[in-house]
DNA sequence: ACAAAAGTGTTGAGACTACACCCATGT
DNA sequence: ACATGGGTGTAGTCTCAACACTTTTGT
C-alpha cells in the first residue's frame, strides 16, 4: 500500500471490515497482523477515494483481502468516538520500531495522517471460507482466520467492532436469509443447523429446525450425500435461483 | 453559523437529522428552508468537531434546532455515494443569488468546503412535538413541521434519507419501545393506537392492540381523562420509571 | 440384526385474530 | 333511556417447541 496521505482519499474516514467465515463448527474472523516489531493486530480496513462510493470501497477492500469479487456485505454501524485515534498504537509502535521516525519523520505527512482521529464505517462480510485465499498487504506480516472466541487483542476498538458485527449478524440472520453465504454451494441440513448453533451459541431441535429452514422456501433439494457412514444419507441442498 | 470551513470540523463528513414529531394523526418531519433566493429545503444537519463524539454532535445539532436537551436519537445509516455533493444545489443557488460570488469568491474557502463530496451520517430523532420550539439558524429563512407525506423536494438525497429513516423507525418501533417518545408525558391508549396506525399506515384492532401494549409492561395507568364527551372516560397512561 | 443418524408426524402451549359483550359517560 | 366510545372476555387459528416414531445406511 502506498502512503495513504498521498492518495486522494477522504480524510479521517476509514472502513473496517469484519470478514466472517465458518469452518469446523467455529465462526472465524479474518485478521491480519501488522508488519512491525511488536504484536499488533488490526481488522482489514482501508479508505475511501474521492470518486468512490463507500460500498464500492468496502467491496474493493474485501476483494483485496479475500480474492472474492462477489461478496455479501452489510454496513452495520459507524464508530465515531472522539477518542478514536491511533495515538496509543503509534506510540507503542514507534517505541518498538524507532527506525520509523527516521524514515518518515515524526511530523511527516504519514504520521499526521495516521494519528488523527478517525470515523470508521463498520462493514461485515460473509464468505465461504474455502473460496478465500487470504492476501496480505505490504503492511501485514500475516493474515489468518481466528476463532471468534479466541481473537487476539486488536488496536483501538477493533474488538468492540467485532462484537457489534456479531450482534448485527445475529439480528439480520433470520430477516435477510444470509447464513448460506457462509456455507459452500451445497450443504446438508445438519451443516445449516450447526452453523446456526454456532452463530447463536445455543442448540436447536433438529426436526423443528429443518421445518423452519425448509419453510423459508429458498432451498432446493438435490441428491443424497453418501459418506460411507452407517446411517441414512442426508440430502444435499442448494440455494434456489 | 460561522463559516464551517474555518471551524475545526472533520472534513467531508456531515450529519443529517430526521426529526420526527406527531400531531393530529400525522407523522411530521422538521425541515428548515434555506435563507437564499429560490426554494431550497434541507434536513437539519451539521458537522463534527475534531474533539466531539459523533453522537454528541448529533445531540448538539438537535438541541440547537428543537431546544430539547434529552432527546431520543438513533444512528440508522451512512450515506456515502460518490456523487453526494452539493454541486447542482450550489449552481442553482448561485444562479439565483449572484451576490454570493462577490461575497465569498467562487474559489473561496467556503465554496470549496461546500461543493466537495460529503459522507453523511443519518440520525433520526423522536420528539414530543409540543415541547419543541423550532429554531432557525442564520442559514434558515424558516423551519417548519411537514407532514411526512407532503414533504417539499429537498436538496441532494435528503428525501431518500427520510424514507430510510422511516423504515428504520418502523423496524425498531416494536423492538426498542420508542414510540412513546413521540407522545406527551401522559396519553390515552387511543393516542398510542393512532400513533402506531399512522407510522405503519394500517389499522390495528382496538382490543388486541391494547392487550399487546399493556403486555409490554412499560406503562403505568393513571387517573381517567374526562373530556366532557358522552362516553366512558379513557384512562391516561405514562411510561414507567 | 444392529447402531447411528436422517426424515417425518403429532401433540400441547402460547401468541395473535376476530368477534362479542359489558361498562361508563353526558345528553 | 340512549348513543358513543372505552374496557374486557372468549373462541378459533397459527406458530413453535417437545416428544415420538419411522426410514435408510453400512457393518
Amino acid at each position: 500500500m502506498r502512503n495513504p496521505s498521498e492518495q486522494n482519499y477522504i480524510q479521517q474516514l476509514s472502513i473496517d471490515c469484519v470478514i466472517f467465515g465458518y469452518h469446523d463448527k467455529q465462526l472465524k474472523v479474518l485478521v491480519p497482523k501488522l508488519n512491525f516489531n511488536g504484536d499488533f493486530w488490526a481488522l482489514p480496513g482501508g479508505f475511501v477515494s474521492q470518486d468512490e462510493d463507500i460500498d464500492t470501497a468496502a467491496n474493493r477492500i474485501l476483494q483485496q483481502r479475500t480474492g472474492i469479487s462477489e461478496i455479501y456485505l452489510d454496513q452495520f454501524y459507524i464508530f465515531g468516538k472522539a477518542a478514536r485515534n491511533s495515538l496509543i498504537f503509534m506510540n507503542k509502535l514507534i517505541a518498538l520500531n524507532p527506525q520509523l521516525l527516521s524514515e518518515n519523520g515524526q511530523h511527516g505527512k504519514e504520521f499526521d495522517w495516521f494519528t488523527r482521529r478517525f470515523v470508521s464505517i463498520g462493514y461485515y462480510a460473509l464468505v465461504d471460507l474455502n473460496q478465500v485465499v487470504p492476501e496480505k498487504t505490504d503492511l501485514d506480516s500475516s493474515i489468518n482466520w481466528y476463532n471468534i472466541k479466541e481473537l487476539p487483542e486488536m488496536i483501538i476498538d477493533h474488538n468492540e467492532i467485532v462484537e457489534r458485527a456479531l450482534n448485527a449478524l445475529r439480528f439480520n440472520l433470520d430477516e435477510k436469509l444470509i447464513a448460506f453465504n457462509l456455507l459452500p454451494e451445497t450443504f446438508t441440513m445438519k451443516d445449516v443447523q450447526e452453523l446456526y448453533e454456532t452463530i447463536y451459541d445455543k442448540p436447536f431441535a433438529r426436526n423443528n429446525f429443518q421445518k423452519k429452514i425448509l419453510d423459508l422456501n429458498v432451498l432446493e433439494r438435490l441428491e443424497k450425500k453418501f459418506t460411507g457412514a452407517a446411517n441414512k444419507a442426508p440430502y444435499l441442498y442448494r440455494r434456489k435461483g
